[in-house]
Order: C-alpha cells, then sequence, then structure tokens
DNA sequence: GTCTATAAGCAGATAGAC
DNA sequence: GTCTATCTGCTTATAGAC
C-alpha cells in the first residue's frame, strides 16, 4: 500500500518530467523508466498504457497551473491589485516548473479536444467576473474600454509567451539560462504596470 | 527536370503541411505521402530521410516568417511607426500560416540548436538598432526608459501568443474559429497602440 | 522518376517467474 | 509489486522492377 503509492508517484514525476521535455510523441516508456530507475512493465502495470500515462501527467499539469492563477480572476479585488496578484501567481507557480507553459501549450496543439475537456470538466469561467470588472471601470472612465477577451490575452501573452518561446528568445538576444532568469524576474515586476498602461484613458495622448 | 522540381515541391508543401500539425515526432511519412499523393518511397529518393525533410521544411518555415518581420526592426522609422510596420508584417505572415509560430515554438523546445543554428547562419541581429533606438528616446523624454529586451519579449508577446496558444485561448473564452480570427483581427489593429502605451513616460500617472 | 515489396529496428504492451 | 523475456505491430529506410 504505502510502497505502491511511493512508486505510483515517483513514476508520475519521471514521467513528468520526460513528457514536459518531448511531449507525448517525442517521449520513450523506456526512458520514462531509466528516469524513475524501474523497467517498463511497472510502468504498464501502474498506468496500462502510455496513453493512460500521459493524461495523468496532464491533467497534473493543468491543476497545477490552472487553479492558482485563474482563481485570483474572481477575487473580489480591484483591477490593479487584481493584476499584480495574478502575475505573481504566475509567475511563482512557472518558475517552479519552466517547461509547463511549453508543455501545455504543445498538447493544446497536438489534441485540442483534450484542453477543452478539462476546462469543461472544471467548469472555469475566468471571463465573467473580468467582463463586469472592466465594464464598470470604463463607465467610470477610470479605465479604457476594452473587450474581457483582449485583455485576458495581454495577459496571458505577457507572462506566458517568454516561458513558451524561451529558447527563442534567448537565442535572439544572446542571453544565457542565468541572464534570461534576471530578465523574468524584472519582468515579474514590470508586466502588472504595463497592463495598467495599457487600460489607461487615451485622453492625455501624445501628439 | 521540371518534373522533380515540382514533386519537390510538392512533397514540400505535403511535408510542411503535416510537420506544422503534428511536429517531427508527431508526423509519419506515410502520411506525408498520402497528403503528396504518392509513395514513401519517393519522399526518401527526393530527401533520403525523414530528419532532412524536416530540416527543409523547418528552414524554409523560418525563411517566411523571420526576414520579413524582423527586417522591418531594422528600418529606418521612427518607433511609432516601427510598431506598426512590425504588427502589420506579422499578421499578415501569420494569418497565412497559421500553424507557423507554433510549429516553430514546438521546435524550439525539442531541439534548442536548430534554431540557434538558423539565426547564427543569417547573423540575425535584431537588437542592435532597437537599442539605440530606445535609449535616444529615453533620453530625449519621449519614450520611457525599457531594455531592448523586454520591448522585444512585450510586442512579440502580443503578437505571437495569441497564435501559440490559440486553442486554449478558444477553449476558455468560447470562442469558434470564426469568432477568434475576428479577435485577431481586432488586435491587429490595436496592439501597437498598447505598445505605445507602455513606453508613455509615466508623468501623468493616474491618482 | 516512380512504383511495389521487404528489410531492419524499435516501441508499446503482455506473459509469466519470483 | 517487481522483474526478465518476448510478442506484435508499426516506422523508417532500402532493394529492385519498371
Amino acid at each position: 500500500m504505502k510502497k505502491s503509492s511511493t512508486t505510483e508517484s515517483l513514476i508520475l514525476h519521471a514521467a513528468e518530467r520526460i513528457f514536459f521535455l518531448r511531449g507525448f510523441d517525442g517521449a520513450r516508456m523506456q526512458e520514462i523508466a531509466d528516469e524513475a530507475s524501474i523497467n517498463k512493465a511497472l510502468l504498464h502495470y501502474y498506468f496500462r498504457s502510455k496513453e493512460r500515462l500521459f493524461d495523468a501527467v496532464f491533467e497534473a499539469a493543468v491543476s497545477r497551473l490552472l487553479p492558482p492563477v485563474l482563481s485570483v480572476l474572481h477575487l473580489e479585488l480591484p483591477l490593479r491589485e487584481k493584476i499584480t496578484a495574478f502575475v505573481e501567481a504566475y509567475f511563482t507557480t512557472v518558475l517552479e516548473n519552466p517547461f509547463l507553459p511549453g508543455f501545455i501549450v504543445h498538447e493544446l496543439q497536438r489534441n485540442p479536444a483534450h484542453f477543452r475537456a478539462v476546462i469543461a470538466a472544471r467548469r472555469i469561467d475566468v471571463l465573467e467576473t473580468l467582463k463586469m470588472q472592466l465594464h464598470e471601470g470604463a463607465e467610470s472612465g477610470i479605465w479604457r474600454r476594452i473587450s474581457a477577451e483582449q485583455f485576458m490575452l495581454n495577459l496571458f501573452s505577457l507572462c506566458a509567451f517568454p516561458f513558451v518561446a524561451r529558447q527563442g528568445m534567448q537565442a535572439l538576444s544572446g542571453k544565457n539560462d542565468h541572464e534570461y532568469l534576471l530578465l523574468l524576474e524584472e519582468r515579474r515586476t514590470l508586466i502588472s504596470g504595463w497592463v495598467l498602461d495599457m487600460l489607461r484613458p487615451e485622453t492625455v495622448n501624445v501628439k
């Protein structure tokens, strides 16, 4: 019992590292077994098939990212603080699992239905609260009018893309791993300001 | 001669569709052959191996995206127009090849050296010109001080992420393909404004 | 150049001993 | 529960006819 539970999570963690790195198609059961220091047969004993093992990893991955990050969007918070909270939650989670965004993004492409199913099962509705809040802010003239969808895209893009396309951005900027991490830490403190800049009314337009 | 050239490009286009959709590991030579309405043997006759065929596709993909998009960053243009030109170039190119960004991003992860090699071969330096321009703008007080790296990340993120994570964003927003395309067209007109907002000096801070 | 047929190797999955 | 050994099918790649 105890033994089985630890082996199961041992496998899960090994599978996670491999799947995160290589995706479903690129991963080999043998490599996962090696990573867990066991043999292939045990993988099948615990998870029956590669697909089921992957599903378990994907489910765990989504569970690790979405709840902490999306839940803040529903909090009773002024927009300004909500944005900061979101960015903080995102960077905290993702800096601990740098391959998570790329992994999810790739699976999004490989099997769109998979993610949809997970979202549907969790009854996630990110936009509902945001829509109201943005609408109110626009009515009272505090914030510029913007659709919740575009706002969400902006927020997600600024946070996620630097992780998703990390290798490309490092290649273009010539930064090594350490320097790029510093860049990311800097972003963490800057993004919420930028997002608010985009929301500022255009009244005092330059020129 | 003529025959071989058309077959070669027939294969290349078929391979592109399949590789774009499934990535290197997920693609099957058989499926590419079917897509081109030929047989597997011909693929090897023309490209010798799956890997070489993929390289050809990747090279072509990078060639289609980077030059038109990055070249505008070197033009002798005021920052304001440069940003608009970049966004226009990006959306024009990518709306014609919607899977291009996801394909490149995935390959970035699968084989980082591959992209580095392509960049190095082309002697691409995006930041050089930008650095100067941003520095000047900051000195003269027109624009806020920001590193060229963060600026590039912002611009790229806002443009690329909506394509890269399209399936996820559609799932979260509940938009269908058509509605999402409209959203993208709207972004095309909005992004440069947002990027400029992020550059506005903070002097007239709200509250 | 293009095809059919086949080789060679590998990956996922199972059988069965311990 | 964990292992070794093995099966089965698929995938890339080649041989060779036309």
